[in-house]
DNA sequence: TAGGCCTAACTAACTGGTTGGTTGTTTAAT
DNA sequence: ATTAAACAACCAACCAGTTAGTTAGGCCTA
């Protein structure tokens, strides 16, 4: 192993990035423990990020860009697409939360070129399934992917208050697929 | 107006507590903006609620307490309540915010009594709706519960990638509605 | 005048960000 | 092939500004 090699400790400081930003936010986040965890000195975050915020902007990025590779998006089948969002955010549950922290400490942010670029993409496609009728036209496509992605991250965004009534990750699944379905009948 | 008056003071700052909160979460709000907010000094605030922790808990609780009596439950209009719960929080954004931020930074903390009462209520109530044949048993209680929570609330979670193209309050109300009819049918 | 209400002033600890210097790696002239 | 200069990666220690929390005492009203 090398001793000295840029790209793995940028990559390395991303990670460790992920992982504090993701528990604690912006705000809550410290430097200090990101350095520790990624192994290297404070500065080094500051050579090659610039600072805190722009550090949070990396991190999120890498995590957006990675999230959207790997789930993918298919109008012609909306209800798998969301049982692969649930699979997701279920094997990452940090992810959600970095997106959530995103979305509260950033309020006034200009949107995410890469998110804003996927979703154009996505609504086009799905406009395209509803003049090929293989898309319901009850809801416009905005509505139908906003629907689909709060159905789909609908138990991460609860609120901790039910404890043992939880059911497990497969009937949770299933009621996620369901749900679409139904939204889509 | 009196000059002094505890209980008045003591309202003063929790409903700055919440102002703040809700704008930057528990590590990003200061409690000085939050005594300046007030009209008082922050020894105030140590006084009566403790610390900034416990202050924050009496604000969510606060806020919790005012939701919950106003928007209620009838498990036998569901549609109709999740376009109460989308009114209020349409009304009222910061408070799902200082929801949101509650579940994120209080990721360990036991779960708020009010809540879980409540819960269990609701879920007795929707458990009764089924076995009288009001509501659909193709879902479980809690299933449904975190269903019509996540469609009521699904266009304020979304993140702000949509831009131009988020329809007017009014549609997006009846897509909450209809989407719950959906999902119940 | 007694006791609760309120404040200005203070402190100890922390935090993001910087700096000056060190060590490993590449380059190129000898 | 040597070696020394140039460069890039890296770090310990530090700094200035901020923050939660405290204290000692003034003020108002019953």
């Amino acid at each position: 192993m090398q001793q000295r090699n840029a790209d793995r400790t940028k990559a390395r400081i991303l990670a460790a990035a992920i992982e504090e930003f993701a528990a604690r936010g912006i705000a809550g986040a410290r430097v200090d423990r990101i350095a520790e965890v990624a192994g290297c000195n404070k500065a080094m975050l500051y050579a090659y990020f610039g600072n805190k915020d722009e550090l949070f902007d990396a991190a999120f990025s890498a995590s957006v860009d990675q999230y959207l590779d790997e789930v993918g998006f298919d109008a012609d089948d909306l209800p798998a697409y969301a049982g692969r969002v649930f699979d997701y955010f279920e094997a990452h549950p940090d992810r959600l939360r970095l997106s959530t922290w995103y979305r509260l400490e950033r309020p006034e942010g200009q949107p995410l070129e890469a998110i804003v670029a996927v979703n154009h993409s996505r609504l086009d496609e799905l406009q395209r399934g509803m003049r090929r009728r293989v898309v319901t036209r009850q809801f416009s496509a905005v509505t139908l992917l906003s629907l689909i992605q709060a159905i789909a991250t609908s138990w991460s965004s609860m609120n901790p208050e039910y404890g043992a009534d939880l059911p497990s990750a497969t009937v949770r699944r299933r009621a996620v697929v369901t749900a679409v379905e139904k939204i889509l009948s």
